[in-house]
DNA sequence: CCAAAAGTGTTTGCTCTACACCCATGG
DNA sequence: CCATGGGTGTAGAGCAAACACTTTTGG
């Protein structure tokens, strides 16, 4: 790394991020519609270009926020994609974002020139997407599916205050199946990283009570070891 | 991603990288001297520029094998960093990795004009480190030892054939705690990803079976969830 | 009073953990 | 024959999984 290395060529450098949503009871990507070449047309990830001044962290966040106008949202790295030809224009490498917003955020849409349009899309439904974005989703979608295995990511898609059943709801709906009521019940009070509130909700039926997140909850559980 | 956006000024990009092995029975780790400015005479991770015709996998590949001579480790991508200071000769963008060297395989260094001397530390021993490369490193030791505790990665840190007794070693130096002898062995032929050899190592007292890593084996045990 | 969703405990099986002695070889 | 490391099984405790009925509200 010595100083005469610097007159390389360099690679651009970008971020993209995979921005999960609970929609009509499904998990929903965020995609926009390119308007330009190359894949003008396609369906691709919100990303673009990491300014000198930001870091990767900010620039994520500043994307997202362009994207969605969402100021707040979980935001983890996920993962560096640098094929020398995955992007036709030339060597650019993407740092991959993973976001998770809160079911029911009002999102307000500011596209740029750079986007036509931008629409929600179930996970397990993606329309052919641009460069390797198809790849960087699908590895989005385990990360996100194992780490709700052994930390509490998954309030994050939920709104402040919520009931028991709708943050089962949430992670049958991610985890493509089925949990026992009484079993998620227990554990998930037992593992004290939520609170009743005073509130009660009315629908039909019985009123659910409302809880929240405590933010200040350890929600990391050990994995179990392969070996003792 | 418009055509414009190219006349940004662009960030170099750098791989980095935390080569860990086992020597003397403790976990090590591969630094090098910088012969110059900035942190001239300061140890550093191994490293150097991402070039415009490999993919970033091949960089790290290239960089380990001119620092140690091995074309074949186990690597990984662990993070990128990027803070707009965290170089002060400019932007730096860089895609950390770590690799797993075989105990016992042999190192040949060729030093170029960059390094003044290579040497291994011991993880609990570093030395002060040039730029982030204190957090890079930690953050490598963190992911390790969580890798090793539901994957079977212990085994690229060993030789090809190996006893119960070094993989049991390896795996209380590394999580730094003993282990039952009779659960550990259980628990590692239960999970199939071993098989004995025909061959014995005589040593003192009475000789252990030689056993090798099953390549097919899938080495990764589901974590056990947070919720049911 | 009926429909709809909320809420609540116990039993059973399995997995993890703790623990101590005999075996084979070389010197 | 003795020192050294290799190799082996079992019992008890704690955790996870399966399972059905009562309660509260709105219409």
């Amino acid at each position: 790394m010595s100083a005469h290395t610097y007159e390389y060529p360099r690679p651009a450098v970008t971020v993209d991020i995979v921005v999960f949503t609970l929609r009509e009871n499904r998990l929903q990507v965020l995609l926009i519609q390119r308007a330009e070449p190359p894949h003008a047309g396609a369906w691709a990830l919100p990303g673009g270009f990491v300014h000198m001044e930001e870091s990767l962290e900010e620039a994520a966040a500043r994307e997202l926020a362009e994207e969605t106008g969402l100021r707040q949202a979980y935001l983890e790295q996920l993962y560096t994609y640098g094929a020398p030809l995955r992007d036709p224009r030339g060597r650019v490498i993407t740092v991959a974002y993973f976001a998770l917003i809160p079911a029911g955020a009002s999102l307000q849409q500011s596209p740029t020139y750079e986007v036509t349009q931008a629409r929600w899309f179930p996970v397990d439904a993606l329309p052919p997407l641009a460069f390797d974005h198809a790849e960087i989703a699908a590895y989005a979608l385990r990360r996100l599916r194992y780490k709700l295995e052994y930390s509490a990511a998954g309030f994050e898609l939920l709104p402040e205050e919520f009931t028991l059943t709708e943050i089962q709801s949430t992670y049958e709906i991610i985890l493509g199946e089925q949990l026992d009521k009484r079993n998620f019940r227990r554990r998930i009070l037992e593992a004290n990283i939520i609170e009743p509130t005073e509130q009660m909700r009315s629908g039909e039926g019985r009123p659910a009570r409302l809880y929240r997140y405590r933010p200040d909850a350890v929600a990391e559980v050990k994995a179990r070891r392969l070996f003792p």
